[in-house]
DNA sequence: TCAAAAGTGTTCTACCTACACCCATGG
DNA sequence: CCATGGGTGTAGGTAGAACACTTTTGA
């Protein structure tokens, strides 16, 4: 049977705020956009949602496509469908992708001119795409405050003070880093590699890796209002 | 011009769960599908998106057609668009309501058979309708441990036990009154009136209603790895 | 040997938890 | 006058914030 045979029909799109740390700051991965309208001006990486694929896939089609990358954290954090954004009527689903420190300079397909700018600092997009941004910032914020995704962004080794400065920047915040390093390792989130970073300073700091059985069940809430043991779940 | 003249279009749906507290426990409205397939089907309240609104907007609508009840909390929490889910291919874009106390056995639209289930056990609903609630329970118990959205749920004027009991039907768990209650006065956001709920109890618990204002900026999270004062926006 | 960054120890405080106990009231 | 649920007082413990201090190493 044929159902729903005059229901409205709409464009359906992904966006994707792409970020990376390069160790100090924040950036995002913005391409000149290759079709009209708009054509050749900077914008988040996107593309229409094909018939035999969810939206999800299609960000993850999208980001491989530029990236050749897999497997990434990703994350849906908006729907923009204001009738007005674009001329014609799209309804856009923004995800944001994480891409690790090591795959940060990583080969971006010829195919699209791409390019890494500062996250605050970067040239004006088209439709309502620094919106997108904003709500991703948001989101990474309010999801990074309860999960520990911002492992994501860096290296499978890394340091503590590499992450405290991470943290320093997603918040914009300036961080005790001795009580920040007890306060993580406490966590037993980590694992402690025979290792030391002597890149970034003279004593060298320890290399650690993430625990991953720990970091899976680290789904746990801080619950205003409740007791701390009353996590279940 | 005309653009993204070759690009699929897609059938775009809302689908809204719908939550109600009784006091007691939590209930979920739920409909008897008044259209193919799957007609006369338990199911959540849904419908298409219009070409001149947003995803939103529709979820208002249909909540509205319903229930007649305007300006609900109303937030996204989660999209299904694996091809297979409907015999034809629909996005769907969920939405959770939180129907406060006093409003909560509102005149229900005629036009539809809608009925208010406990929200443990309820009938088996279409398609992945399941599926939903289940992610619209997960994303109300995050928002609520970052958010007071609970009171949404509660009448104007309510009582600290009664949103006690709200809360641990939320989270399933057994709360110590008596330390919830110092913990919720503390936070400022209640204002004591002078009268007493005297349905539930021979003292009676004093009512309360929210400051707004401190309602409004509670917008903060407990940022897990970070100093609790690094609230900023 | 000095500067700089990594990391440990220690104190102070705030808050959370548990629970004893008091309060108000209707039957 | 007592059973019931509402609410306060208080003590002990835990965790976060602040910061002095030690460790490691390259120049």
């Amino acid at each position: 049977m044929d159902f729903y045979k005059n229901e409205p029909q709409t464009l359906l799109a992904v966006d994707c705020v792409i970020l990376g740390f390069n160790g100090e700051s924040l950036e995002i991965l913005l391409v000149k956009r290759g079709i009209a309208p708009e054509r050749n001006k900077w914008s988040l990486m996107g593309g229409f949602v094909y018939e035999d694929e969810s939206p999800e896939k299609a960000a993850s089609r999208v980001l491989k496509k530029l990236t050749n990358l897999e497997d990434l954290y990703m994350e849906n954090c908006g729907i923009f469908g204001e009738p007005g954004r674009e001329e014609r009527r799209v309804v856009s689903i923004v995800y944001f992708a994480l891409i690790d420190a090591t795959q940060y300079r990583h080969i971006l397909s010829e195919e699209y001119e791409a390019k890494w700018f500062p996250l605050d600092k970067h040239p004006k997009l088209i439709f309502d795409h620094e919106d997108m941004i904003s709500t991703a910032k948001h989101t990474l914020r309010t999801k990074a405050a309860l999960y520990p995704i911002l492992f994501e962004l860096l290296p499978e080794k890394f340091t503590i003070p590499q992450i405290a400065s991470l943290y320093e920047c997603v918040y914009n915040i300036d961080l005790d880093k001795r009580n920040f390093s007890r306060k993580l390792l406490s966590s037993g989130l980590l694992i402690k590699l025979n290792e030391k970073d002597k890149e970034n300073s003279r004593k060298g700091a320890f290399f650690y890796r993430l625990n991953m059985d720990i970091y899976k069940e680290k789904i746990m809430s801080f619950l205003r209002y409740l007791p701390s043991w009353s996590v279940d779940e």
